[in-house]
DNA sequence: CGGAGCGTTGACGACCTTCAACCTCTGTGG
DNA sequence: CCACAGAGGTTGAAGGTCGTCAACGCTCCG
């Protein structure tokens, strides 16, 4: 296979799409520019690893695009998906060495990385990006904290409901930048194979796929192949997902 | 009931019990004097709310003493706990005006409490807070996220184990702080009722009542009364918890 | 064509929940 | 002083949800 690791992709920090979401969001123009210093950015294909767990860790860095998924494993294989990182989310931990999870690119991914030492030295004399990043982090445990109920106390069917709900929330957030509304059907293509939806929602892909199934017998959702949803209702399917019709705190 | 909210506890920064764990942990002497100024202690008994859901959150504090535990509910009742807070934990969302979960004391509780607008401003122009804060939500991130673990793969017998290989864990690194090895068998109260050890696991609370009981009976641990526990082997435990007996990275 | 990856469906059974009875301990009031 | 209620906990029986094991379909690709 070719290896795309080492291609150089050329970006103006100005025009990066994520340059308002992530952790570089609040960096002045020469902060920006001695960023732009040290960044450099990285192509993983779906599939790939980007990081083993227990492995040192030599740089941090930033979803650009595509998504990652970070992983734990028992030692008999059981696995649990513990964090979905979409654009703009950070990958890493200033302050550790090593990765305390296997991160995996789930579909083709593109990130802007740092290397370690010179990024913990920055944020030092850098507050805009530790205040971002104590934000993001702040953001990250306040949606692990809502997976957990999702975990501890849903049912298969309520999972299933929940995913397809953060999904569709986070497409919509994206696309429709115009307040156009919530209304009418709701329309995205699932990121994740019902493996992966399983180890999210800590069930097994046969109970992903028969609750998928059940949803779509009873209208609360349609499918064209396997991938590609539509909403006709939304407020059914949060209903369907056990959480308030008024919309979670979390965006 | 005697409201023992208004009673004023006179106690030095200098002498906290949590001072070189909690959010001043890196404050130096001059920090601490003004910190000084705006703290006020709070007091609460076992089993009262600290604070509900979606209500205005005026202040943030760390837990001097006792234990808090942090839950969300759900509109027809279950709950799942998704943090338990121990001395030096920290309360509260910088930025954020109204709580996202409840708060109940566990135990009878002491917390160290700033009012929030002084507190943000403190933060905004004393680094070491800010760093400290966020050194700790990324702590409490790895913990919610080793938890997510528990939560959806393991089994009720393994999540029993879990939680009691925390407790002891955290027990034993408060208790015997020269390196006086971990053998020989460790004895701790459970400051944990069976249904509050239920919302905690995701699981009923007949079932943590059933899987203590054959813990018991299969001599992983011994119990005086229903509170007090004694593991003879702690490895046993751990391997029972499906952990790499080898220890976590988290303590 | 054969195989791999992804997904669906069925049969069966284990694990955990649900519902219920009962126990112990503590504090309260007659 | 005893009766009683309530909280916390244990145990049993029955049933449902979800996991396990297996077969099968589809699409893509060498």
């Amino acid at each position: 296979m070719f290896n795309e690791r080492s291609l150089t992709i050329s970006q103006e920090c100005e025009e990066c799409p994520i340059r308002h979401r992530a952790v570089c969001a609040r960096c002045e123009t020469d902060e920006l520019e001695r960023l732009e210093q040290i960044k450099y950015y990285r192509k993983f294909e779906a599939g790939q690893m980007v990081i083993w767990s227990g492995d040192k860790m030599d740089f941090v860095g930033s979803v650009v695009s595509g998504i990652a998924s970070l992983t734990q494993t028992m030692e008999d294989g059981r696995t649990q998906m513990v964090g979905l990182l979409l654009p703009s989310d950070f990958v890493g931990r200033p302050g550790r060495a090593t990765a305390a999870y296997d991160v995996v690119a789930t579909t083709d991914l593109v990130m802007c990385c740092f290397r370690k030492t010179p990024f913990e030295e920055m944020m030092a004399n850098t507050p805009h990006i530790a205040q971002r990043l104590l934000e993001m982090t702040l953001d990250e445990l306040d949606a692990a904290r809502e997976w957990m109920l999702v975990l501890g106390r849903k049912t298969a069917r309520e999972k299933i409901a929940s995913l397809l709900t953060i999904i569709a929330r986070r497409d919509a957030t994206l696309h429709l930048k115009a307040g156009s509304g919530i209304e009418g059907p709701i329309v995205f293509d699932l990121p994740l194979t019902r493996e992966a939806m399983a180890d999210y929602l800590g069930l097994t892909l046969e109970t992903v796929s028969r609750q998928i199934t059940a949803l779509r017998k009873d209208g609360v959702i349609s499918l064209e192949g396997k991938r590609h949803v539509t909403v006709p209702d939304m407020e059914r399917l949060m209903e369907e997902a056990g959480d308030d019709s008024d919309g979670g705190l979390l965006v």
